[in-house]
RNA sequence: GUGGGUGUAGCUCAGUCGGUUAGAGCGCCUGGUUGUGGCCCAGGAGGUCGUGGGUUCAAGUCCCAUCUCUCACCCCA
C-alpha cells in the first residue's frame, strides 16, 4: 500500500472544521489589526532561504527540501515564510508604495527533521510582517496579535517570553564579553557547545547540558549590556505590552536559531503539548531585508504553528464540536421515483444542502442514513400522497410531519 | 543524524506457561411485517496477526532481520 510521505499527514474531513475554524479566527484577527493576506509560491530558488534565513543554520544547514529542476536550478521548498514575504516586497516595490506594509499568510512550511509530537515534514503556518517601520510598537503589536489569536482560539496554559538582541554592534561588544568569561571554561563545555562557541555563541544559553547550563548561569546576559538605544527600545515594548494587558516574563536567555533577529525576540510556549513546546515564535528584523536587496527596510514578524495550536486545543480540551448537519435529505419511497428525487434536489440545492440515498435502499435505510448525515429535515416522496400531488415533510428533531404540494419544490 | 517504544478487524484494544475454527467494544450493513431515524433487540460482512527468515510436532505468542508508526535528543512552528 502506498502511504503518505514521512512526516506528512492527511487532514481527512471531520478535522476540517477545526482548521476552518482557527483560519477564520486568525483572518479575523489580522482584519482587525489591519493585515494584508499575502500568498507566495511553495518553492524558491535556494539562495533565497541561504542568504536571508543565514547559512549556519540548522534550517539552511540541514532542514531543508532541496533540490535541482530540469534547468538545473536549485530549488528550495519553503521552511518558513519571512524571507518569501520580503523577496515578494522587493520584487513587487511594495515598499515604495506604501511606506509601512502589514502583511500576513497561512501556508504550509517544509523541513526535512525528523517528526515528533507537533513536529511534521510538512507543516502548517500562520504568521505575520510589518515592514517599513522601527517603532516598538509594532513589535508590541505583535507579540498582542499572536496573544489575542491564542486567546481566541481557548488556549489559556501557556506564557509570552521576551528578550533583546540589541543591534549588531553591542551584540559584538558583548559576544566578546561572553568570550572572555567563558575562556578558561571551554574545556568543560560540551562538544556541541564548543562548536557554537566558534559559530554562534549566543546559543550556548539553550544548551539543554546539565553542565553548560551551570557553566551558562553565571555567565554575563545580553541584556544587561544592551546600549542605551536598544534598551529604550525594549522598555517601550514592555510598556506597551503592560498597557495591553499581555503578561510576560522576559527570558534573557531567549535566543533564536534564526541570523536575521534585531531588538525584540519572543515566544509564545505552551504547557499542554510535548517536547515541540513553541507555538509561536518572532522577532525584529531589521538587517534582512538589505541582505536580500539593495533596500534597507526594517520589519518585525511572527510564525506560528498550526498543527501544535490544533494540538494544544485538543489537550486543553477546548476544541470546539462540530456537529455535521445538512438541510433536507429526501427519501424515495418507491425506486421508480429516482429521477423525481434527482431533480427535486437539484432544485433545493440552489439554496440549502441536499443530500439523498444513490442506492437502492430500503426507507428504513434511507432514514437512518437521514439521521446519520444530522439532516434537519426529511422529504419523503412516493406512494398515495404523491399520487395527489404532494410529499410529506418530516421535522427531524421532533419527529412531526406534514404534508404539502410537491409544487412547492419543483 | 542518534536513542527508546510500537505494530492483531475501518477505529480503540484483549489474546494466559507457544496448543487446535483469532476475540471484544465502537463503527458499518441487514432485519425486528406492507412507506419512517435516534434507544433497544437479533443477525451479518470484515483479519495472509506489519513483512521476510529462523527455532519447534505446533508460532499472533520465542529468536534474528527489515519496514512502519511513535516518543525523545537535536532543532524549531
Amino acid at each position: 500500500m502506498i502511504k503518505a510521505i514521512t512526516g506528512t499527514k492527511d487532514i481527512l474531513p471531520n478535522e476540517i472544521p477545526n482548521w476552518n475554524n482557527l483560519e477564520d479566527i486568525v483572518c479575523n484577527a489580522m482584519k482587525a489589526f489591519n493585515y494584508k493576506e499575502i500568498r507566495t509560491p511553495i518553492f524558491e530558488e535556494t539562495r533565497l532561504f541561504s542568504r536571508g534565513i543565514g547559512e549556519a543554520t540548522d534550517i539552511v544547514g540541514k532542514e531543508m527540501y532541496t533540490f535541482l529542476d530540469r534547468s538545473e536550478t536549485s530549488i528550495t521548498l519553503k521552511p518558513e515564510m519571512t524571507a518569501s514575504v520580503v523577496r515578494a516586497l522587493l520584487e513587487h516595490s511594495l515598499d515604495k508604495q506604501n511606506q509601512l506594509n502589514k502583511l500576513f499568510y497561512i501556508s504550509p512550511m517544509f523541513r526535512q527533521e525528523r517528526p515528533q509530537a507537533g513536529r511534521f515534514r510538512q507543516f502548517n503556518q500562520f504568521g505575520a510582517e510589518a515592514l517599513g517601520s522601527i517603532s516598538p510598537a509594532l513589535d508590541a503589536e505583535m507579540i498582542l496579535l499572536a496573544y489575542q489569536i491564542l486567546k481566541r482560539l481557548g488556549l489559556s496554559n501557556f506564557v509570552v517570553k521576551i528578550n533583546s538582541l540589541g543591534v549588531p554592534s553591542s551584540r559584538e561588544n558583548y559576544k566578546n564579553l561572553l568570550k572572555e568569561y567563558l575562556s578558561d571554561k571551554l574545556n568543560d563545555l560540551s562538544e556541541e557547545s564548543q562548536k557554537r562557541y566558534e559559530t554562534n555563541i549566543l546559543r550556548l544559553f539553550d544548551s539543554k547540558d546539565r553542565d553548560d547550563q551551570k557553566i551558562m548561569e553565571h555567565a554575563p546576559l545580553l541584556i544587561e549590556h544592551l546600549d542605551d538605544e536598544s534598551l529604550e527600545h525594549f522598555e517601550e515594548v514592555k510598556q506597551m505590552l503592560l498597557s495591553a494587558g499581555v503578561p510576560f516574563e522576559v527570558d534573557p536567555k531567549l535566543v533564536r536559531g534564526l541570523d536575521y533577529y534585531t531588538h525584540t525576540t519572543f515566544e509564545l510556549v505552551s504547557g499542554s503539548v510535548g517536547s515541540q513546546s513553541a507555538l509561536c515564535g518572532g522577532g525584529r528584523y531589521d538587517l534582512l531585508v538589505k541582505q536580500l536587496g539593495e533596500r534597507d527596510v526594517p520589519g518585525v514578524g511572527f510564525a506560528a504553528g498550526i498543527e501544535r495550536i490544533l494540538l494544544a486545543m485538543e489537550n486543553e480540551k477546548v476544541m470546539p464540536e462540530f456537529i455535521p448537519q445538512i438541510d433536507y435529505y429526501i427519501v424515495r419511497l418507491e425506486k421508480e421515483l429516482s429521477k423525481k428525487v434527482f431533480e427535486i434536489a437539484n432544485n433545493l440545492r440552489k439554496e440549502k444542502s441536499v443530500e439523498f440515498d444513490y442506492t437502492q435502499r430500503s426507507v428504513k435505510a434511507q432514514m437512518r442514513e437521514a439521521n446519520r448525515l444530522g439532516a434537519k429535515k426529511v422529504l419523503m416522496i412516493g406512494g398515495s400522497e404523491y399520487e395527489r400531488g404532494m410529499v410529506v415533510l418530516k421535522n427531524m428533531s421532533d419527529g412531526s410531519q406534514e404534508e404539502i404540494a410537491i409544487k412547492e419544490f419543483e
